[in-house]
DNA sequence: TGTCCAGATGAAAGCGCTGTCAATGACGAG
DNA sequence: CTCGTCATTGACAGCGCTTTCATCTGGACA
């Protein structure tokens, strides 16, 4: 079996590179780790075998000789939602310069698949592991602490963290979305969204808040499935329906935003002037729609980068945890042309 | 450092889950991947004891000894585009139910930001290597074939395919979306695009062959940087400022034909009424825009599915490749709203 | 001329797991 | 009662790399 593993993994081992050079593993080891330690004249010959052969180093053996992997995971609850674009983007812009591997797991909204996702990835001896939310199943949180390894958890605050903290109050930022639609006078406001997960809702509680304090009530139409432009115009006319005194709408993301703002078009509805329109997010579409669809700006990008920033150091500081574990990153109001006074 | 490392890996390790069982890490180990050899007495004795120790296996040790990583990699050169998003999620979706592992690479566009993230992923060892587009450097190829796994270029069709190519034709796409205004009767067809990639310049090859069909003179704006939405508007605005004669356009991808669109709206430009938009890629927001977008329907999300269920089937059957090696999925012409004949 | 030290190199011992094969015991056939 | 067979189980040897520690140079220095 020795031969068929061989075909298997089929490839050129330090050995070969060392024994084509002429030197020892540990000196081949060593060029490619710490090349100052390698006298020129070898440095050179061992070069120039890993070019000749192609030798491409096996990170696995890497791995568990010396117990640090060089990546971190990354658990996102989905892929095709644009939010979590620029989110991982950050990631990579931070740790692909400093040469440390992202990691990238779907947990699809759901989380029992985020515990599944979240072992699979301790599995992989990540340096770090990043949460998007802060829902984790008790079992996850325990083998997370147990890992040993810092944990980040983004996007919304924790009352008790595991580890690290970053992120913005989805409380505060649904509310100050709704208080911008009341403050312009508007007092039937509707909203729609599809909450997957725990921001969604904490966004509408926000939204309860602010129309409680003005004596307004609730009109809320949710779903139960991943929200896209084309979910926002079906309810858009379903809010339309139940509740047609409605001058204004605070949509959980852009998209259902979007979605509701080319409903308006097709009905022949005036935004702003028949109907008030906010999205969350702010998205990067967002501003050149026409009209612009006013918006919540959360920090995605950067809570991602400050995230991956704090991580990098007490990777790179052998330890050196930070000071400030729990870190509110706010939000942004985008006022734009969507919304406006009521007729 | 022995100590040390035991504590940065800081784990428990099947030998403890054994030991806590009574029984030696072979039998453990075997417990977790093929239970029925293992009598139900010792079977529960050492689940117990994985429970109990809360033991997360090493997928790094398991890989290393067993040469089988249970995981695929794929490279895109971008996370932002949202073409990239059904394409992935499709993998996710093939392979996350199989029990494999889906590592994703983003390698920005760069071609020798591919090369390193290939080299990097052929590190980890994946069961097979699922590229987007056909132009990798020769280094890159010749560590693909050498390192003996399956390999898909995927989006495009290779004259020269390393291994495996699932895709369309670029350039018939870019012809059908040209030849569809010139069916329409219009002849000043300009064309927007963000060519960072040989598939954007093979579709304007498709735009100028048909265009040259009819006499017509090529009228092309392009910049290099990402697409988005928000470059559609100026893009769009300095193609109609260069030849304001032309009644219709054929935008690169979606985005910029949104960006195009609402520029006009801006303008006061009636879609389709004075100008013909056709986007590329059909993504889920052209269906419900206002007016909804006409475009070329790319197969990312079958692409990516049939690529993964055949290497799939190959790591499940231990080697029976498949007959066929390379497959045009195709494309569809989705003529929608803001396509007509010009004015 | 001898001593000592720093720098350069290699040998050996694992990292945590799995593949192989041998050992053990139970059991039915002859 | 003996032998062969099958089902279980464990010992051992790596997978390819890094870490540690020992060895070996060639001067610098007295």
């Amino acid at each position: 079996m020795a031969r068929s593993q061989k075909v298997i993994s089929g490839r050129v081992t330090l050995s070969d590179v060392a024994a084509r050079a002429g030197v020892s593993a540990v000196t081949a080891s060593r060029v490619l780790r710490k090349p100052e330690m390698v006298s020129p004249e070898l440095r050179d010959r061992v070069t120039a075998a890993v070019r000749q052969l192609a030798y491409v180093p096996n990170q696995l053996a890497s791995a568990l000789a010396s117990s640090r992997t060089g990546r971190i995971g990354v658990i996102v609850p989905s892929l095709t939602n644009s939010v979590f674009n620029d989110y991982l983007q950050a990631f990579h812009d931070v740790f692909i310069p400093a040469d440390i591997e992202v990691l990238v797991i779907n947990s699809q909204y759901m989380p029992g698949r985020e515990e599944k996702a979240i072992l699979t990835m301790l599995g992989q001896f990540p340096e770090a592991i990043f949460l998007a939310g802060i829902g984790q199943t008790p079992h996850a949180r325990r083998s997370l602490k147990q890992a040993g390894i810092p944990v980040v958890q983004t996007m919304e605050m924790a009352p008790t963290p595991i580890d690290i903290n970053i992120g913005l109050s989805q409380r505060d930022a649904g509310y100050a979305a709704t208080r911008h639609l009341l403050d312009l006078g508007h007092r039937h406001i509707g909203q729609i969204s599809a909450p997957l997960d725990s921001r969604s809702l904490t966004r509408i509680d926000g939204y309860n808040q602010a129309l409680s304090e003005f004596g307004a009530d609730p009109k809320v139409v949710a779903v139960d499935q991943p929200s896209s432009v084309s979910s926002g115009g079906p309810l858009f006319s379903e809010l339309l329906g139940r509740w047609p005194s409605i001058t204004a709408v605070f949509c959980g993301n852009d998209n259902l935003a979007l979605g509701a703002l080319f409903e308006c078009q097709r009905r022949g509805i005036r935004v702003p002037e028949d109907m008030s329109i906010i999205g969350f997010n702010d998205l990067e579409i967002s501003a050149c729609s026409h009209p612009s669809l006013s918006s919540i700006a959360t920090p995605r990008y950067e809570i991602a980068r400050l995230a991956g920033e704090m991580i990098l150091d007490i990777i790179r500081g052998n330890g050196k945890w930070p000071a400030q574990r729990k870190i509110d990153l706010g939000f942004r109001l985008v006022a734009r042309e969507s919304t406006a006074a009521p007729p």
